[in-house]
DNA sequence: GCTGTTATTGAACGATCGTCCAATACTATT
DNA sequence: AATAGTATTGGACGATCGTTCAATAACAGC
């Protein structure tokens, strides 16, 4: 009792290194969904993960690198999250693309908190080769996934699905970022209705 | 002669605030739009316009406020493109969208470039009073052009010509994004279809 | 030509940046 | 218990950041 009630510590701080990278990942993330750009610095990550600064080049070889391990860890979060609304969506498991676009402004999937960090992610792809090839490989997962939901939504569609992949992704990014840009006192109506009534005429020609 | 010949001097480097400000300006949009979020720095953009670090906050209360007044510039170049290619195409007079489609990917539109400017102040936007004001006002300004475009390609149309006009720049930004980040090698070839089938299956509906 | 105004300069300030590295603390192996 | 290996610490380095400010230079009105 008495060497209990004085303090509670942990009697080892040490992680392996991939659940230690794991924490200087999420730490990234919620930096970067906090403040932005200017919550890229690898002080205040390595604050917001409880470890002192020269952990970082320990675990990573740069911030470049962990950056790019957390634009990584955020798209494959939110891959998951829509293979999970889809696959526990029983209604429209013949029309998953109906899931996607039902869920696609709600909290946790593109919500403006979100943009914040996506929008750093975006200015170091254009001039970074490891963050360019990090997001080859998102962007390859994520329009696969949809050429997916796209063929069991439209199995009798001879549209090309690839190039119809990229014109629903660019929409929902679009309205995405003008909600997030613009949108901050109104709900998600406006745009969720202007996805829908994309789907109804996609639907209908297929 | 030999009083030219030494040396050919400006008399004067002194500019009216109103031009030196303009050349700041200038400065930081070609520093934008060649380093993007690294280029966002009052030694690099006064260095861009040969001008001492000093007078940055001379002409402008802080680099914020340069920053938004750049964000308004940019735009208005943009805006003032759009129009005079409108007004130059006459074979579309009567359907003015057809001419914005025709030309949203060309060079000095909607090229990569100006993404690595339009990133920062996407970033900027989200945090900052000053820029979301800015944001604000030129959001009103493309979105009521869109509208009169759309207004008098659809004269006959019952629509809801500003959920119509949200749709079209969501989708042309979501296109430049996408095209900007992953389209590099190729040409614009493939956003540009996608936009010009939008546009037929929208007019079609009309 | 003199004077008040102001555009311009560049050094200086304190803060923060990413990275490095010697010292330390913990763990596993023997 | 001694040792080797490594996760962790935090101070230090040089660079850069935005802004300030006294000094200077160029101009306008007289």
């Amino acid at each position: 009792m008495l060497l209990c009630g004085t303090a509670l510590k942990k009697k080892s701080d040490r992680l392996s290194p991939p659940e230690r990278r794991g924490q200087l990942i999420e730490a990234t993330l919620v930096c970067l969904m906090r403040e932005g750009m200017s919550g890229l610095s690898s002080r205040k990550i390595c604050a917001q993960a409880q470890v002192s600064v020269g952990l970082l080049n320990h675990h990573f070889a740069s911030q470049e690198d962990l950056v790019a391990a957390a634009y990584e860890e955020i798209s494959m979060r939110y891959h998951h999250t829509l293979r999970a609304r889809v696959e526990a969506d029983t209604q429209n498991q013949d029309s998953p693309i109906k899931t996607l676009v039902a869920c696609a402004f709600e909290e946790g999937i593109m919500c403006p908190d979100q943009l914040r960090a996506w929008v750093v992610f975006w200015s170091k792809t254009i001039d970074s080769a490891v963050m360019r090839a990090a997001h080859d490989r998102i962007n390859e997962r994520l329009q696969s996934y949809l050429i997916d939901v796209l063929k069991q939504s439209l199995p009798n569609s001879k549209a090309n699905l690839r190039v119809l992949a990229i014109e629903y992704s660019a929409l929902a990014d679009g309205l995405w970022l003008d909600w997030s840009l613009n949108g901050t006192q109104q709900t998600s109506e406006l745009w969720q209705t202007i996805l829908n009534q994309w789907l109804e005429r996609t639907l209908s020609l297929g």
